[in-house]
DNA sequence: TGTACATCAGTGAACGCGCGTTCACTGATGTAC
DNA sequence: TGTACATCAGTGAACGCGCGTTCACTGATGTAC
């Protein structure tokens, strides 16, 4: 008996990963309804019912998509950058609208119920809930520093996400999507981005400041 | 030849509404996967292929179902109250959001856009559209008086319907519907969006003084 | 008021399709002796 | 090194299903005379 990632490469080389990958493929290439367990196994280069020695339905791939995409998610809000809690706060709201904007699909499965099935998927709820712990930490450290507001931290991290989480959303999916806005908005989306987080940080420092002040 | 709006009623009342509220009946229920044309005829007591006289297809549907939802959402947001300019557009947010509450369907229809299909349905663009202006127009008058500070006014557009849009998204959809969540943040969805919607208008408010007095 | 006709929203059977999933099987790989 | 055996990731045909859509039709409604 060996261990699941050796045993992985028996035929194909690693067919789980490579079945993740045609899934990821066909959702960028068609969105949603051009991705099925049969398309992805024959992008894989296998027959129908090859991915059920990796995956136990169609719903199991979706959330190993979906549980996928929080890690990379959370890479990357770790690694955001930033000299000072303020910076990094800012830089991790960017990471985070980046990584929509890197890789729709991953975002869209991650926050469609339907499709990602936390509930059935307890590790995935787990990751998901991490990811959202990094935020909270960011928002909590800029709090100490005075880069944002005192007051109830719940209602500053609820704000900071829904920002980068209400930009990523319209940029990959509003009615904001690129070619239309390109006419009203003269910024690219990753312009944008900063331009958003920039503001946004600019508030709280400010507001930060007058408050600080006056009491 | 009568207009639609009485041939409508000829044999069933009016098919062509019965449809688009099974429709939604439909994706309450069980949500998107819910859906299809079929079970929607079945739900208005009507053969599979009656909704064929009102809808060339599924797709037509479905951009009704947005349409509706943006008409209904710009009518809430035209509504929704504040005796100044500040008020007013932290008003407008919190309705945005309650939209998407009470109408947790439409709004889903509305911004997912292999579902609607903008592109295709050039009416359904505009009221789109007009609906992202209602927006405009409430920064651009609080702006002016003072509730939300000088500066480029697509920055505080976006950075307001980001965060509205967020806010609703996640209370909807995302890691935060709403059982996990109670155990998280002591709040239901709506002191919830108070609370952050109040939030934000008071960084606005702040930060618009302080820049007033330092220049 | 009564009759002949036109309209068109409905019926319901039928179509072909792609889907998720199952299952008996095959054959490459690794292991024991 | 060679042989017998166990494992299990793959095959590929088959299943039943619900789907969107079509189409010849029916029959209720409204209109003309």
């Amino acid at each position: 008996m060996q261990d699941r990632a050796t045993r992985d490469g028996y035929h194909h080389g690693d067919l789980r990963q490579a079945l993740l990958d045609a899934a990821l493929a066909l959702l960028e290439e068609g969105g949603l309804p051009n991705l099925s367990l049969r398309k992805a196994a024959k992008r894989a280069g296998v027959s129908p019912g090859a991915p059920y020695h990796h995956f136990v339905s169609r719903g199991a791939l979706m959330a190993a998509i979906a549980q996928e995409g929080f890690e990379r998610l959370a890479a990357e809000m770790e690694c955001a950058g930033g000299d000072d809690p303020e910076a990094k706060l800012r830089c991790c709201g960017e990471a985070y609208v980046r990584f929509a904007l890197d890789h729709p699909a991953h975002f869209r499965v991650m926050f469609r119920p339907e499709l990602s099935q936390r509930d059935e998927h307890p590790e995935l709820q787990a990751v998901a809930d991490a990811t959202f712990q990094r935020l909270v930490d960011h928002v909590r450290a800029a709090q100490g520093e005075g880069a944002v507001p005192d007051g109830r931290l719940e209602a500053f991290v609820m704000l900071a996400w829904s920002t980068a989480h209400g930009l990523a959303s319209l940029l990959v999916d509003g009615p904001v999507a690129c070619e239309e806005f390109a006419d009203k908005v003269p910024f690219s989306p990753e312009e944008l981005t900063r331009l958003v987080m920039r503001t946004f940080s600019d508030l709280l420092r400010d507001a930060a400041a007058v408050r600080a002040e006056t009491g």
